[in-house]
DNA sequence: GCCCCGTTTCAACAGATGTTGAAAGCTATG
DNA sequence: CATAGCTTTCAACATCTGTTGAAACGGGGC
């Protein structure tokens, strides 16, 4: 609850960022890289019980590795989360960042349509050949975890995802041209809310239909969420009656330099 | 971590069930009715912190009691959680089947329009005059947390919510002729998606947006959902080519006994 | 008064938690 | 081998956690 300023920690000279996450096993530690065990099993624990719900004892015993090396490593809990939450955010974004230039390329010289749009901000995440490992369904569910918890979790989001959202936002302005900013900001905010409750996979969807939909089958959920998702943007483009009228009135808002 | 079994508790005789709500106080605990006082500040603490980032002891102390009274009243502090969410779960359910219903038999002999449907759903949460009270706020904060985290929490959002749930999805096979029922249901997974962050009042459309757009006024994030949401869900009734030929098909699935 | 019963307090237990310092191990280099 | 520098282990710390049992309180009925 009170939660300490961070501090550094000692050790780690081991710079070797973006390990190869290829060399990852379960039962017996890599012996080496027992960093990324810490990591891979802090992410498992962490996105399925939350921060405050996780022991680094489970974590050390997880990860195969003694109590003091987490610490070692990362100096406390907390900056454990946070490293935790950096390791693939990076990826991910660039993943994306690529999909949305591509769309634009594509599309170029007009701008591309609400859907490509959509599609190079799911796709990515939702229907990449990275799924199959395990280690990076339980990501999506620490960033749900993240999204949803108010406060530093806040900042974690805002930090890593801010910059790459404003550009899919410019991106929208272009394709609905004139839409409201703040149907925009309020479409954009559904979207997230639509994407944040697939990543949790909390299966809650699975109950409620009798095991008709899967929760943990992203690639469908990429498949329904977009017609849903350019729906409910392009309505917003219908709602507006005359684009040129209401462009000179939110022109103040209207660039990414919010 | 590990959850123990719920285990029955010795005393509450006070079986005075909804509990009016109206005698809430902050500095002064009223001396009478703790009960409230204990589900009061379990309520601001829970949906702030999640169940694992909370304390009996804070819980107790910001209620004004003695540490040993929760477990009196509520045997364990998960089953206090468990009152929590409770409380005001059959309120919520209550409001929102009355204005289904009030929708139903509005447009009747018709079928309600896909929008008068998500109002019905989405208004009584939203736009009620309960949302001065603060605790209302935090429970809706409450219900996001549980939401979005797998486990027991699934089980309870399934006990309390399934059932109004599986009414308004039947509304919207009415509304939506032919509608295939995995649109159906992952529209209300983004629907349900987009609600629950909105209920949970993060703050972080207010970063992204510089402030123009504030995730705390309910109100508007109505207004501005139903059209988008309304369209998501027109979209799959538009996508259906022949409603009867379909029909064929889901037959089997189309009745709400999931 | 006296008793009864629901409520409240007090004090403590048994275990878990994040964190730390110092010692030991390991490996490449001199 | 010896040295140095990361890495790993070990053991302990101070504190906090949920939970409990017994004692004290308070008011209404006999």
């Amino acid at each position: 609850m009170t939660r300490k300023g961070r501090q550094v920690h000692k050790g780690r000279k081991n710079n070797a960022e973006d390990t190869p996450l290829s060399a990852r096993k379960k039962s017996p530690p890599p012996k080496t890289d027992r960093r990324s065990a810490i990591l891979d099993a802090a992410e498992a624990e962490f996105s399925a019980h939350g921060f405050d719900g996780v022991t680094l004892r489970t974590i050390a015993k997880n990860a195969g590795v003694d109590l003091a090396l987490p610490h070692y490593y990362f100096g406390s809990k907390e900056q454990l989360f946070v490293a935790v939450f950096d390791r693939r955010a990076k990826m991910l974004n660039d993943w994306r960042e690529t999909a949305l230039i591509d769309a634009i390329s594509e599309a170029r010289p007009a701008a591309p349509t609400v859907e490509a749009i959509i599609r190079a901000y799911l796709e990515p995440l939702l229907k990449g050949p990275h799924l199959s490992e395990p280690g990076w369904k339980s990501y999506y569910a620490l960033v749900a975890y993240v999204n949803n918890t108010p406060g530093w979790g806040g900042r974690l989001m805002a930090e890593h995802f801010d910059p790459l959202i404003r550009k899919f936002l410019d991106a929208l302005r272009l394709a609905i041209p004139g839409i409201d900013e703040k149907d925009l900001y309020w479409g954009y905010h559904c979207f997230s809310g639509a994407l944040t409750l697939a990543l949790a996979q909390t299966g809650r969807i699975d109950k409620l239909s009798g095991g008709f939909v899967r929760s943990e089958d992203l690639a469908e959920a990429c498949e329904r969420m977009v017609p849903f998702i350019t729906a409910g943007f392009e309505a917003a483009q219908r709602a507006a009656p005359a684009p040129r009228a209401r462009a000179a009135k939110t022109a103040r808002v209207k660039s990414s330099a919010h």
